[in-house]
DNA sequence: CGGGTCGTTGACTCTCATCAACCCTCGTGG
DNA sequence: CCACGAGGGTTGATGAGAGTCAACGACCCG
């Protein structure tokens, strides 16, 4: 299989080079870093609130999520990642995580000791750059998120959390079609947007009976890409996109979505 | 008067400093950075939405806060800044702003050229590295406030606003006693928490009457400080809260909150 | 003295939470 | 092959928390 014969880190360093210039010494360091490969099931921690973590994870395949507790049992989705994606990528300047990383599907992970990411920062300045580049974009999307439960309704913050995911998904190259993956249950929906399980179910019974999207199972149709733009006030310009596999494909990538 | 012989900078060096590992030569780097001091009044933008603006904001006194407004005219703010805070790290390495920068108070601020704060970045990876830190921790600051917005109560949102606010100050060194400034008004505390301003009068009037605080003017009193903490779930991790002060005064910090 | 900003109050509405079932599908084991 | 249980989705009834609208009061400043 071609995607074997890759090096692990070749998609991080693809989505990386995508937003920051970096040298061929400097990719190469990247795809040289010491890593470990993880697999996890659904719901498996990759990290425990509170717990002291010594690599980043670098997400391969499937989807995790950042998430946090109150003292009562309520938990909320901070941010989602998915395949390409630094996932902890604070822990290497902070040594206490206030928050766990867990599997949202069946994910396959790269751990890189925090100490080999931190000495190819400091040898190499564009990479440290492109590595707080990327912490600022996470920055960036938190925000959108403060928004989206702050002052959306529900209808608009759940339309506002499939156009993200399905605009990512895109942007990363990870799907082929108008198709596209929803690796989350009504309930980690709720979760994600401060809302309960039951208000999540008629709110995307509202959605598909405006023939907005369309589901099946874990696959979601957008049908009304405009539409469902529109609804949620979705500007993609917090996202700070920019098309990752145009280095792979030969083609201009097919967008879809705009 | 004393602060004015200090550099300018100085206040931002010794916050880095308490967070990072600095060296002198990169102390007096940072305090050489050339700079130009500005001065706002309450509600003046520092930078508006979409604009490009090609500097580093140091506040030196003031408050500031980061918002965003939907299409419909609400308004959400996304975080606020205190004396000695780097407002806009963020515009150094992703060049259009998503949201605005305003002036909560009578603001004085250093505005730095972002290629000679780069320049620096790029020169000693122990700034860069210190850099990306404090990007980190705004970043954790912005997840807890998801998680505000999103899973608390009213009053649980403005009761952990007010210990935010409050211990913030503490650690930077900003207020002497048991008084904190409190520079929002009760319209931008809803803005901040995603409520209403009708509803934050009645939830501080409740938070007033169970005697937890004491409002006068903008300045605010905690009466119980260990109440006012569960009332709001409030755990100081997520702040990542180092002593900046402990540098300047001789006697240990007198630490009221904790 | 007027005008603006900010805080306060009351009455009413509506979104969303809560509680409690029930259904369907799928994987597992007897 | 069927029984069983678990997870996820769906539904209905009810209620609370927060929004909306509208007005008024307190204070500051020119």
């Amino acid at each position: 299989m071609s995607a074997d014969s890759l090096p692990i880190l070749a998609p991080m360093v693809r989505k990386l080079a995508a937003r920051s210039p970096l040298g061929a010494e400097e990719r190469q360091a990247l795809l040289d870093l010491p890593c470990q490969l993880v697999n996890r099931k659904p719901g498996a921690y990759l990290v425990r609130e509170g717990e002291r973590f010594h690599h980043c994870i670098v997400l391969r395949t499937g989807f995790v999520h950042l998430g946090k507790t109150t003292s009562t049992g309520r938990r909320q989705i901070l941010s989602i990642y998915l395949g390409g994606d630094i996932v902890d990528l604070q822990s290497c300047v902070l040594d206490n995580t206030t928050y766990a990383v867990q599997a949202l599907t069946n994910v396959q992970a790269a751990c890189i000791p925090h100490g080999a990411l931190m000495a190819a920062a400091q040898a190499h300045s564009g990479i440290a750059m492109a590595l707080w580049r990327e912490t600022v974009v996470d920055n960036s999307i938190a925000r959108e998120w403060i928004f989206n439960v702050g002052r959306r309704t529900a209808r608009q913050r759940i339309a506002h959390l499939f156009c993200e995911i399905a605009l990512r998904q895109e942007i990363a190259g990870l799907c082929a079609g108008p198709v596209y993956e929803m690796p989350m249950t009504q309930e980690q929906i709720g979760d994600a947007t401060g809302l309960t399980t039951v208000h999540v179910n008629r709110t995307v019974q509202a959605l598909r009976t405006a023939s907005l999207i369309q589901t099946a199972g874990r696959w979601m149709t957008i049908l009304d890409w405009q539409g469902l733009k529109a609804e949620a006030d979705f500007r993609s310009d917090y996202l700070h996109p920019v098309e990752v596999s145009a280095t792979k494909r030969a083609s201009p990538a097919k967008r879809i979505l705009a």
